[in-house]
DNA sequence: TGCGCCCTACGGGATTGCCGTTAGGCGCCT
DNA sequence: AGGCGCCTAACGGCAATCCCGTAGGGCGCA
């Protein structure tokens, strides 16, 4: 069986040496191209056609998951295995809709990233298990676990998140402080919340408010 | 000359092994030890007494920032070299201000990071030309606005923007209840805020932490 | 019609947050 | 030596949040 090819698309030099490296440890891979943009990433998948594409998600020009989503269509066979620093769950979402192989975090250890590859040479996936526990969890809560929020619930949510105390949603909505306090309790119950701090990262997360 | 003994310190492990590689094909360096919060970085900056940090900001725990100034502080003889993806001007002004040998960003060529380092072990400095552009218009500017926040407020800052309470923060860095409270109050004074809603805003948008 | 979900509202106790103020020790700079 | 900034610590008091639970009215769907 000949070597695996790889092709690398980060916009971090450094990223990709660390992957070249930790890649080359193996003794049947290697890196056949380069990319540091998204829109370099296709054109390199048209020419060398590899095996398998070791994509970043945030690069400049074209994004990696839209990216994935071209070179998945145009070069037939290849294989996309995500790296990225994020791991929210509608990020989760689009890169398997978009038809993504694999998904291992930048912080997870090394033997993440080839024991993915290995996975992916025997046709299997290969999601690291934070990820996993992520998409299970939206499977699970029965498609949209995004939406388990009512909408009343989304707005109080969002006030809060600006900065807003229980009084002041209250008299936003025109509603009762009590009843304002009862949905932020609902809210924190549903998410897994236990303060503001971490009720307003996950508004960001989730680009409810702009930071 | 004995060669240059590194501690690289990065919460995502393949930064972690591209650094590595990249410096190891320099003849003369080694990699003596690898951190992955800040807070590791300066025990092991310590223990190890490298001859210079390569350095992430973003990390948990403790940023790479502020594990600069203590690094800096407590290691004699020791350079510290920012490696980052960031480049705003407040945070170009802190690392500045901290005492930093060198600055270099993730998506530079690597070639930069072994410039850097050859520059280091003269005795120079090194900052990447966009960084030193921007340290310079600052400079011209003469802004001294910004950055008012002592270092200890700067890490409670962290620590609670990250969702801890006052006593989760006070056990983190092991000082009273009393305490914490006390820099907690001092920062929203300073930075004109009223709930931890906005200060987590205020974190977000000084990239202070990652949503 | 009945069931379930949502919005509304309230109670009360424990905990934590917010604010002003004071104060000693320590290190650094002049 | 003296001053200054920083870190540490503490107090009092009021406000707000957290965490239980309970409960009625409205609305859509089977």
């Amino acid at each position: 069986m000949s070597k695996l090819r790889i092709l690398v698309a980060d916009d971090h030099e450094v990223v990709r040496a660390g992957v070249r490296s930790l890649l080359e440890s193996e003794p049947d891979c290697e890196v056949c191209a380069e990319a540091v943009t998204g829109r370099q990433a296709v054109t390199l998948a048209l020419q060398h056609k590899p095996d398998i594409v070791v994509m970043d998600i945030t690069m400049p020009e074209l994004n990696g998951l839209e990216a994935a989503r071209q070179i998945l269509k145009a070069v037939p066979g290849v294989q996309v295995l995500i790296l990225s620093v994020h791991e929210s769950k509608e990020l989760v979402r689009e890169i398997l809709d978009a038809g993504a192989h694999g998904y291992v975090l930048k912080s997870d250890a090394g033997h993440e990233l080839t024991a993915a590859l290995r996975a992916l040479r025997q046709g299997e996936t290969f999601f690291t298990s934070r990820i996993a526990q992520i998409a299970l969890r939206a499977y699970l809560s029965k498609e949209h676990a995004s939406v388990v929020l009512t909408p009343r619930e989304h707005e109080v949510l969002q006030l809060l998140a600006e900065g807003k105390s229980n009084k002041e949603v209250a008299t936003a909505l025109d509603i009762s402080v009590m009843t304002a306090e009862t949905h932020r309790a609902n809210i924190m119950h549903k998410l897994g919340l236990h303060s503001i701090a971490e009720l307003v990262h996950y508004a960001v997360r989730h680009k409810i408010i702009t930071p």
